[in-house]
DNA sequence: TAGCATCGATTGTTCTACAAAACTAGATCC
DNA sequence: GGATCTAGTTTTGTAGAACAATCGATGCTA
C-alpha cells in the first residue's frame, strides 16, 4: 500500500524555484543581470532565508552563478559555455539515439514535435517552433529511460536558453532545423539508428555554428 | 587584466557543503539516515540557516534526499536508481570514449589509474583499488573536455558510492576489473574507439549486474 | 593619473520566534 | 487484537532582526 503521492506539495520555496525558473526562461531576468537579495525578497515577498535557499538549488542546476560576497547573477553563457553544452548535447543525444530500441514508445511524442513544429513554421509562429523544437529533443532523450539523463539534459537545455537570449538568437532561425529534426525521426524509426545519430551528430554541429556566430556578430565573447 | 581568483575563498557554507560530502562518500553518514537540523547544527556548530542551504545544494547533486516537512536524509538508491546510474554511465561513457580524439592528454591520467590499480591489487589495497577504478573513470570522461559532462558524470558517481555503501559491494570485488580497465585503455590506444566502447559497454552491464546481485543478497529493492 | 583611505551597501551568518505539518502515544471503538 | 481517533510533542518552513565581513564607490593625496 504505497502512502500519499505527495505531487501536490508545495513549500513556498519549491514555487519560488518555479516562478524564477519561469522568469529565467522566458527572459524577464536577462542573462548576467544581478539578482540582490533586498530587491528579490521584496519582488517576491519571500524572506533572506528562503529567497537564498532557492538560490542554491537554481545555482547548482547551472541557471545561476554565484560568487561568495559578490551575490548572485543569472548565469551568462559565454562562447566556452556554448562549446561545453553542445559537446554535452552531442555527448548525450547521439548517444541515445544509437542505444534507444526499436519502437520506442516515446518516439511518437518526437514525431508529435515535428507537426507542432511545422503546423506552426506553416503559421510563422517562430516562439511556438522554438517549443516545438525543445519538445522533440527532450523526446528524444526521455527514450534513455533515465530520470537522472533526463534531469542532466533539462539543465544543459535551459542554459543554452540563457545564450539564446544573451545573444538575440531569433527564433525564425530554428526554422531550418524543422526538417532535419524530420530526418533524424526517420532515420530511427527506419531502423538505422547509427545512421540517425549521424544525422543528428551534423545537425548539432550546425546548430552549434550558427549560435557561436550569433556571439560573433554581437560582439560577444 | 584577470582579477583575482578566487579558488581560495571559502565562506562557512562551501566548506560545510565539502564536509558533508566527505563524510557521505567516506559512509560515514550511512545512506537512507535521517539527518536532523538539530543534530548536525550541534554537530556542525553552524546556524540552521547554514546548514539548510548545504541541504539544497546536494539536494541538487542526488546526495540527500528533501521531503518537505519530513526533512532530508542520506540518499539511499534502489534496484532502480542503480539501473538508471548505469544507463546514465553507459551513455555518457561510451559516447565520450567513441567521440575522443586519439592520443587525448587526459589518457595518460587513465593509463595511471591503470597502474595505481594493478600496484594496489598486488597489495592487496582493496580500498586503493576502488579509488583508482574512480579515478580511471573520471579520466576517462575528462577526453570530453566538458566541464557540465563532468559535473554530471560526477554526481551520478557519488550516488553510486551510496549504493556500494547501502549494500556493502565489497571493495575486492572491484578487483577483476582492473584487467578489464586496461582492456579499454589498450584498444583506444590501440585506435579502436569503437572496440574500446563496446568493451566498456560490455563491462558496465557485468558491473551493474555485480551490483544488482548485491542488492538481491541483501534482500534489498 | 595612480594609488589609497574611507564610507556605504551588500552579502554571510547567527539567533529568535512562530505557524504548519508530521510524528508519538494513549484512549477509544469495533 | 487491531484499527482509528485525538491531543500533545517534535520537527520543519518561514520570517525577521541583528551584526560581522567583504565589496564597491567615492573622494583624497601625492
Amino acid at each position: 500500500m504505497v502512502p500519499v503521492t505527495r505531487l501536490g506539495l508545495m513549500t513556498h520555496e519549491s514555487s519560488l524555484v518555479n516562478r524564477l525558473t519561469e522568469l529565467l526562461t522566458a527572459g524577464e531576468l536577462r542573462p548576467g543581470e544581478k539578482l540582490s537579495e533586498a530587491s528579490l525578497v521584496e519582488r517576491f515577498d519571500v524572506s533572506r532565508n528562503t529567497l537564498r535557499e532557492a538560490f542554491r538549488v537554481l545555482g547548482e542546476q547551472g541557471l545561476l552563478q554565484h560568487i561568495p560576497h559578490r551575490g548572485v547573477s543569472v548565469a551568462s553563457p559565454n562562447t566556452a559555455d556554448v562549446v561545453d553544452i553542445y559537446r554535452v548535447r552531442r555527448a548525450i543525444e547521439c548517444s541515445v539515439l544509437e542505444r534507444a530500441p526499436r519502437n520506442h514508445p516515446h518516439a511518437v511524442h518526437m514525431a508529435e514535435a515535428v507537426e507542432q513544429a511545422k503546423a506552426a513554421a506553416a503559421a510563422e509562429d517562430w516562439l511556438l517552433v522554438g517549443t516545438a523544437n525543445m519538445s522533440f529533443h527532450n523526446a528524444l532523450v526521455s527514450m534513455s529511460d533515465s530520470v537522472r539523463l533526463m534531469r542532466s539534459f533539462g539543465n544543459v537545455l535551459a542554459e543554452l536558453r540563457l545564450a539564446f537570449l544573451k545573444v538575440e538568437v531569433l527564433d525564425f532561425l530554428h526554422a531550418p532545423f524543422v526538417d532535419r529534426n524530420q530526418g533524424v525521426l526517420d532515420a530511427y524509426l527506419g531502423e538505422s539508428p547509427a545512421e540517425a545519430a549521424r544525422l543528428l551528430e551534423g545537425y548539432l554541429g550546425d546548430s552549434e555554428r550558427q549560435v557561436l556566430g550569433a556571439y560573433a556578430r554581437a560582439g560577444q565573447a
